[in-house]
DNA sequence: AACGTTTAAGCAATCGCTTTCAAGTAAATA
DNA sequence: TATTTACTTGAAAGCGATTGCTTAAACGTT
């Protein structure tokens, strides 16, 4: 049968006859021990099929070399890549990250947090739940002293690191865009205004009109929980209007897609009829008739800045976790859902 | 300052007076300590804010309550909805799960077992990448004696664990439904080969052609790696020859949607000039214009399936692992893409 | 020749928790 | 009263790897 015991370092040092440690330092390239010795080690430990126990480690050493992310989902194009980049970085210094899903609830948000840190992890990655406004359970993850990092939901108070793009400037280039393209009311499907980055937007939104010299029309800003079906009801909403906008900025991409199904389904012509531009960059956005325009969150830079900013903390657990904000610049994908001129 | 010395069952212990093994006994509810000495442990372990070490547990108990996952992308509603479904089944046993993505990369899918082990899971999950054809890391699994589940992607012959959908029926469903609609040269864009389920797609739409006395034409029958571009690129390569068929069957959604494009763009009636159908029923096959009819592959059922099979597995480590294929059936949804009769 | 320095490796204590076995106490039985 | 029996708890031995402290030998230096 196969060999189920698994081989640890005591069994290298009884075929070598030397003591565990000195397998243990060897196998670590201690300068306590002669280059031939090591040698040997490595070369039994390979004959032996050796695999080092990573719990035994982590105990003695106080470190797991996990890192726990946490993401609203997985199944969005921005968060995988984000998981995708953080991964790479951090594999590298031999950490292993494990996910968890929140799924927008703040209740499993929780729930996440509390396994995380009974897996002993050295640090976590978050971006929060819609849901989530109670800063609690991460306030307890700082007492815990392990590295917080948190990105795109999830600027806050908290005096974390936080990394993500710069919303404000991101309405500001769309509503810039769009009355390049003639739009006169705009409009503005929203998240939920407790949210930081949504609220951003809005207020980019706002001051942007503001600088074109368009009135502000409270009927045409409105609060969404930014789902497709959501953005289906707000953009009927938006329809019902007296006095219809000719373009619809919406705050994420799910939600403009609902709105362009409506738009469509009321044989309004885009982006003629009405401009409609989306933030994210999901995928579909560039498969939809028409496709739409959008804001690319560079997810391949948060990941990475994530995942460097937290192995700076970990590096230097002396220097107290601060508010240590990186923004990015956004960058508008213009697609032909506003496009005017090109139709 | 915040107090970063986490807590002990020693702590406790010494608070209470006794020992670190009845604390140890009290917390997991040992019917050896009494219900006072249990109430008494409870309450202080709550008051220090008692979080127990789970490396030191696994280690003790040779145990680490961690599956690992290997999916060949998060990106994929398929995927992460079968990791969200792993997921909520193993938590409610006490098991975390960590995930990692090959991407489709062998090589990348050897380093992320080789993560798994080093991490002492208890188990890993696993659907192959497009690439793997050795078998060897997996065997290497095997050996270690831990619980090896595939699903969707690795029907196999390593005589583990297999859930997936019924693939080869599936086809059956799919060109039969085409022939309803009227169809008589239907094509196939399928997968590699050599990919067992890809294999079997094939099998079900040539046997099925013979079903219903259609002539296997051999240019309609396409090997492609689904990609999007590479459905975009067979797909002009069935709109190039002299005879079109008059209905495509892409074995991947994101492959039919490159398809679709192409049609589009050459303005291709679908359904009534060409009709098309994808497999997997990504959310976008509902999004894009017009809507692409897809197979469902209960993604739900394959990831609680997967969690049950293991528990089963690691509950019962006496009983020999051995082939133990469950294949569910899948489910067409029909939609614009297809339905020739309602257009 | 005497003593300090390097170099190489071992010893033993931990990390925090679990588990077996024995022991102590109280209650029950003979 | 003596002996079981049941019930609680404690002591101690690890799980496997790491690490500070020693030791022992080899090497140099006056």
């Amino acid at each position: 049968m196969i060999n189920k015991k698994k081989t640890t370092i005591k069994d290298i040092a009884s075929v070598l006859n030397i003591s565990p440690a000195a397998v243990s330092k060897a196998l670590h390239d201690d300068s306590r021990i002669s280059t031939k010795t090591k040698e040997a080690v490595k070369k039994v430990a390979k004959e032996l099929n050796y695999q080092p126990n990573h719990l035994a480690s982590a105990l003695r050493r106080g470190k797991s070399n996990l890192v726990g992310v946490i993401v609203p989902r997985t199944n969005s194009n921005f968060f995988s890549s984000v998981i995708q980049n953080i991964e790479e970085v951090l594999n590298k210094e031999g950490y292993n990250i494990i996910i968890t899903q929140s799924n927008e609830s703040y209740k499993k948000e929780c729930s996440n947090i509390d396994t995380l840190l009974f897996t002993q992890v050295d640090g976590i990655i978050a971006s929060m739940a819609n849901e989530t406004i109670s800063l609690d359970y991460y306030e307890k993850v700082k007492s815990k002293g392990i590295p917080l990092i948190l990105f795109d939901r999830g600027e806050n108070d908290l005096n974390v690191d936080y990394i993500g793009i710069n919303d404000y400037e991101s309405s500001q280039m769309i509503v810039e865009h769009l009355v390049e393209q003639g739009c006169k009311r705009i409009a503005h499907i929203g998240g939920y205004r407790r949210t930081r980055i949504f609220n951003n937007r809005i207020k980019g939104y706002v001051d942007a009109l503001k600088k074109y010299d368009l009135p502000l029309d409270e009927s045409l800003l409105i609060e969404s929980s930014l789902t497709l079906e959501d953005g289906r009801d707000k953009m009927m909403q938006l329809l019902n209007l007296k006095n219809r906008p000719d373009a619809v900025y919406v705050a994420g991409d799910y939600a403009a897609l609902g709105a362009l199904q409506i738009l469509n389904e009321n044989n309004i012509n885009i982006p003629n009829d009405i401009a409609l531009i989306g933030f994210g960059n999901e995928p579909f956005t560039a498969m939809v008739t028409p496709t739409i325009t959008s804001i690319s969150q560079h997810s391949t830079e948060i990941g990475k800045l994530a995942a460097l900013t937290f192995l700076e903390r970990v590096n230097n657990p002396e220097i107290k976790q601060t508010l240590n904000k990186k923004i990015l610049d956004a960058e508008l994908i213009v697609r032909d859902s506003s496009n005017v001129k090109k139709l």
